[in-house]
DNA sequence: CGCGCGATTGCATACGTATGCGCTTCAACG
DNA sequence: CGTTGAAGCGCATACGTATGCAATCGCGCG
């Protein structure tokens, strides 16, 4: 017997010892077991011996250590929320959203911020060692990785992403259809010069909605008049549209990516260029972020349906739980065409 | 024996069992100990065991549990991050600098956000649970619940708050100081007539705005015109100075407790009264927020150090981490005035 | 070649809780 | 009053890892 029962190790205890279940079984004078069921919904108690529990609990100001309560029912509660350059002015509500819904749902937000030029995979295995329930990205992660989450049965849920070749489901904004609405309310205001600011390369979103919005152009017989990148930033994006709308053929109407490029080349028309929006020309973005609402910009936009975007992330995930199977449901939600001033939507009266 | 050893529970199993770390010994023929130690950083071990070790573990895909880990050592590496309405444009650059910080401090960020109408205190036992090292935030919580951080060994400091009567260490950006950097400008510049648009009542920033810049000005011999509250919200902070510039007798100078509200007093100005800015109007804000640095706006105001107030607040952290007496320090960083062109920096020529 | 000492290693235990199983209790029913 | 069954309870064990202690190894020195 080289270290008897009852006599604690010394290198531990460097911070105050918080009551346990044992603590508590003993001032109520039941087992521990009865402690447990009694913080466990639906378990077998009686109300009597639950009151005397839930009586000396006070006492000891005792509550459940969620550790050690995963560890032994493998179920941590905790969901890996893992964004990549959380400054995007989309992500924050996204995130608002997410928290307060994985809360509502009993879940608990271990937040994971990749570096710019981090990849997510570098940060997956921290993930992966908290044992978290489930995990909702907004990055692509590798097929290794992918399967790695698969085996451990850990559901992952990839937000406004989709990777038909990676196991989880996915919740995304319909990106093609909305950028193809804001080409149909142009070409219905008569524009026939169009030009376009797309966003960074390697983003998805982008792609899909300059896709949406060029493939709509042609379909009724208009083509991009001219194109830059603009890399989602509201400088880059500026620059652009000043050289674009600099020219002397130059575009009668802009539709920029993202918000905060519409902004950058509302400015850049306004006071780099001399002229006005949307008489001289029109602009329209992508998002529906809160400055889009200010009467500066009052932009024409597609706002991106958070609050079903976010609910329906959090239940295909919760639903996952259950599965082990993971049936990888695919959801696709429209946006909502949000028609403010920085875009006419009529022909002009003479021509 | 009711159960014999080695014959797994039933209901258990519902997700693929991960490699353990015996599984590990096991194929690398060593004992269970030696794998623990290959993966604690300054464990006493020899190179070949390691690498036989490492070989193994890489075998398996074996990655230690963080949860069991944190059970026996007693210190979970989870910091609690706590805030109230992550919508506000602030907070997200905050939890962007936090939560990469702490990452590179090798510490996970659970993240809580108190929902409107909730109290921190309703969301401490939550996070308590979890067994964070300890915790950051920006709402002020009873002192009930801070004493129970204090029993508990876990640290707290406060972000952008200060109450002395509560344990914990803080970190500040003197607001106080900032708003009266403001205010001088605002005097040297020729202003009498200075209007102010406040925060919310329960803020404690915006209160401190609001004293240092009044204070200031009082010692200058200059007193408000005009007050009025916007909650820091753009669309209040509009309808306030809308009625404020719209009185004959109309302000001068405005300054605006944050950024957000100096937009919606800028558009209030120029699209809703017709006065520019700043020849007829100045117009102040406090955070530096991004669209500070908008051509539309290019708002003079006072930038919070975020990088300085989130290293300084990490860093207390990590040093309570070895106290358990919670010196409590209190730190105090300045503001950065940024000049624009929101407000005139000089009287006017002739008069 | 023997000794001594530091570096490694293994053993055993502990962290705090969930849960299968068997026993007890108690009420309802015939 | 005996029987039956369900509900409640306690016992014992397991979850996966860290760590004190003792035993062992390995190496240098005399």
């Amino acid at each position: 017997m080289k270290r008897p029962t009852g006599k604690p190790a010394k290198g531990r205890q460097r911070r105050a010892r918080r009551a346990t279940s044992v603590d508590v079984a003993r001032l109520a004078g039941v087992s521990q077991s009865a402690v447990s069921r009694c913080f466990t919904p639906g378990a077998s108690i009686s109300e009597k011996t639950r009151s005397k529990i839930l009586a000396a609990a006070q006492r000891l100001d005792y509550a459940p250590n969620a550790i050690a309560r995963t560890l032994i029912s493998g179920r941590s509660r905790i969901v890996g929320v893992v964004l990549p350059n959380i400054t995007n002015l989309f992500y924050p509500e996204v995130l608002h959203e997410l928290s307060l819904r994985l809360q509502a749902a009993g879940l608990r937000v271990l937040l994971f911020n990749v570096p710019y030029g981090q990849q997510i995979d570098d940060v997956m295995p921290d993930v992966l060692q908290y044992q978290v329930d489930g995990i909702i990205t907004s990055a692509r992660c590798s097929a290794a990785v992918g399967a790695d989450c698969r085996r451990r049965g850990v559901p992952i849920v990839f937000y406004n992403r989709e990777f038909p070749e990676l196991p989880g489901s996915s919740v995304k904004c319909n990106q093609v259809a909305g950028a193809a609405r804001l080409a149909d309310l142009l070409i219905d205001a008569g524009h026939r010069r169009i030009g376009l600011i797309a966003g960074p390369d390697n983003s998805p979103t982008a792609h899909d909605r300059e896709r949406g919005f060029v493939q709509r152009l042609r379909a009724r017989g208009v083509d991009l008049c001219a194109r830059a990148g603009g890399d989602f930033l509201y400088d880059i994006a500026r620059a652009a549209a000043r050289s674009m709308l600099g020219q002397p053929r130059r575009p009668d109407a802009l539709f920029c990516a993202n918000d905060t490029m519409a902004f950058g080349a509302m400015d850049a028309a306004r006071h780099d260029v001399g002229l006005a929006v949307p008489d001289d020309v029109s602009i329209v973005g992508f998002d529906d972020s809160g400055p889009s609402r200010w009467r500066g910009y009052d932009l024409t936009t597609v706002r991106q349906p958070l609050e079903a975007m976010t609910a329906a992330a959090v239940e295909l995930l919760v639903q996952s739980f259950g599965q082990p199977g993971m049936p990888a449901a695919r959801r696709l939600i429209d946006g909502e065409l949000v028609v403010r001033s920085s875009a006419r939507v009529a022909p002009p009266a003479s021509d």
